[in-house]
RNA sequence: GGCGGCAUAGCCAAGUGGUAAGGCAGAGGUCUGCAAAACCUCCAUUCUCCGGUUCAAAUCCGGAUGCCGCCUCCA
């Protein structure tokens, strides 16, 4: 597969560095606050890159690491007069909590930065000793950015123009304003361990490189997070690992845009957030996974209600598609119709269509389009009265549902029981709503009884009223059902 | 100020040289007592604007305008 290379600003033939095998990090979450749809979709997109890498043959391992030990948490900590580790802990279950319900599949690992806090030291250890990284009097222990010749290499940025940026303000005891912490000595009310440096922190960015250099070994195939990291964190891990191993350090660097509100970037600190479970007090978790997955993971995603509700509408037509499909494969006794060579045809374009798309650089918008392709196709061969009972078409329905099953598995969408998902969605439009089914049953059997009694003016009546709540009833063959217009 | 990205129909969104996927909304039709769902048909001669390269450009180059991001914690 193709896949868009931050380090190279190209699209690259994508080969692990073992044959069949991929080591895969990504930057998790600081553990200090709920996670929100920023969050969802860095998690929704390397959760799909994992899912279809391992579809497609490779053995995964995939490492996600969790800050436990940072600034905000401390001061979260003190504010309400407990723990970093008790923040860290609670948010870590409700960031659990909140991705279980996306369908985020867990990583082979999930290292918190307190449980290497020896490697951190050594590695620092490591960069002190090679002449990369210097301790200050009061404990510090920096990077010596100008050590490192590649600095500025992911992010495109030259080291001069850096250094004459008036906004960059010379730290007490940096020797330069560029350089940066590895470790912070310690200060009143924060958590501290003992080092070679004497009793401190570990800066932020030397946990990604100390926990993939012991987890996966060096260098790793593909290191993943939101297009913020990639000045400083991603720059700096660089910096730590490649100053200290003397090699690459990672092979394929791959950023998610933003999600963005009012075309602006959706962050803690411009605080226009929407959280997850803002989300899912309305929607379905699997509307929110679907309308992440609706534009090419580079691209900035504005959120809207609107969006939701397409994203409602377009997995709800999936669905119904298969529920169709599931009926329609019931019947018993099937004809011997030939059908159209050209729907052969147009399944294998879907087919591989969708592969083709997620080859190149997991373009899940387009694989969309053709997963609506075969619900079309299915849509028009079930309709045909003819058709619909043709051996063949059983054979086309069978093969539509075998790929469904397969690409829900790869993205994560659509792969539970129709029936369920419909109903579950059902009810959740009713609450999001504020329609009362107790009043609309009665009101339905109502509608039907006139009907019985061929008093269509009495049932249109009733079906203007139930329009007025937001209900359309459906006349089906075993009798009437509604839903949510 | 430095670096980078984006601009496609009413809305969302694919498409990186060969003549505009898909979704939502909308219009007409089939079906239906009427509807709904589903299906069929229609819905951008055109891709922010201006130049250029080419037999051929939404796609490449130059310029303009607008929006956004990074340069500080941030998915």
């Amino acid at each position: 597969m193709q896949l868009y290379n931050t380090m190279t600003r190209t699209k690259e033939p994508f080969v692990s560095r073992v044959p069949g095998k991929v080591a895969m990090y990504v930057c998790g979450i600081t553990a200090y606050d709920l996670c929100h749809i920023g969050h969802a979709r860095s998690s929704v997109v390397f959760d799909v890159l994992v899912r279809y890498l391992r579809h497609i043959g490779f053995d995964v391992t995939f490492v996600r690491n969790f800050t436990d030990v940072d600034d905000k948490i401390i001061k979260k900590a003190n504010a309400e007069g407990t723990t970093s580790q008790e923040i860290a802990e609670r948010y870590i279950a409700t960031f659990y909590e909140d991705m279980d319900k996306l369908g985020i599949l867990r990583p082979n690992a999930e290292p918190k930065a307190t449980e290497y806090i020896g490697e951190m030291a050594s590695l620092a250890q490591r960069l002190i000793d090679s002449g990369h990284a210097y301790r200050t009097p009061s404990g510090d222990v920096y990077f010596r950015v100008r050590s490192f010749a590649g600095y500025g290499k992911l992010s495109g940025r030259d080291v001069e123009d850096m250094r004459s940026g008036a906004r960059v303000a010379p730290g007490e005891e940096k020797e330069d304003p560029l350089d940066f912490a590895l470790w912070k000595a310690s200060k009143p009310g924060e958590p501290v361990w003992e080092s070679p440096f004497g009793p401190g922190r570990p800066g932020w960015h030397l946990e990604c490189s100390a926990m993939s250099e012991k987890l996966l070994g060096m260098p790793i195939d593909i290191h993943g997070g939101g297009q913020d990291l990639i000045f400083p964190h991603h720059e700096n891990e660089i910096a730590q690992s490649e100053a200290a191993i003397g090699g690459e350090f990672c092979r394929y660097w791959v950023h998610n845009g933003f999600v963005r509100i009012n075309t602006e970037k959706m962050s803690k600190s411009l605080g226009n957030f929407i959280t997850i479970r803002d989300i899912y007090a309305r929607y379905l978790p699997e509307v929110l996974r679907f309308f992440l997955l609706s534009s090419q993971y580079r691209s900035p995603l504005d959120y809207s209600d609107q969006g939701l509700d397409e994203a409602e509408k377009g997995i709800k037509r999936i669905y119904t598609a298969k529920v169709q499909m599931e009926q329609a494969l019931a019947r018993a006794k099937w004809s011997e119709t030939k059908l159209p060579a050209d729907v052969t045809e147009e399944l294998s374009r879907h087919e591989e269509g969708f592969t083709a798309a997620m080859d190149d650089d997991l373009n899940t918008a387009q694989a969309m389009g053709h997963v609506f392709g075969l619900v079309r196709l299915a849509g028009r061969l079930m309709e045909d009265k003819t058709l619909v009972k043709s051996r063949e078409t059983a054979e086309v329905l069978r093969r539509i549902l075998a790929n469904f099953a397969v690409w829900a598995e790869v993205i994560g969408v659509f792969g539970t029981d129709a029936a369920a998902f419909l109903a579950e969605l059902k009810a959740c439009r009713l609450t999001r709503l504020g329609i009362d089914a107790t009043r609309v049953d009665a009101l339905v059997a109502e509608r039907q009884d006139a009907r019985k009694a061929k008093d269509f003016a009495r049932s249109d009546a009733i079906r203007d009223e139930l329009a007025v709540l937001g209900v359309t009833v459906m006349d089906t063959p075993t009798g009437p059902q509604w839903d949510i217009a």
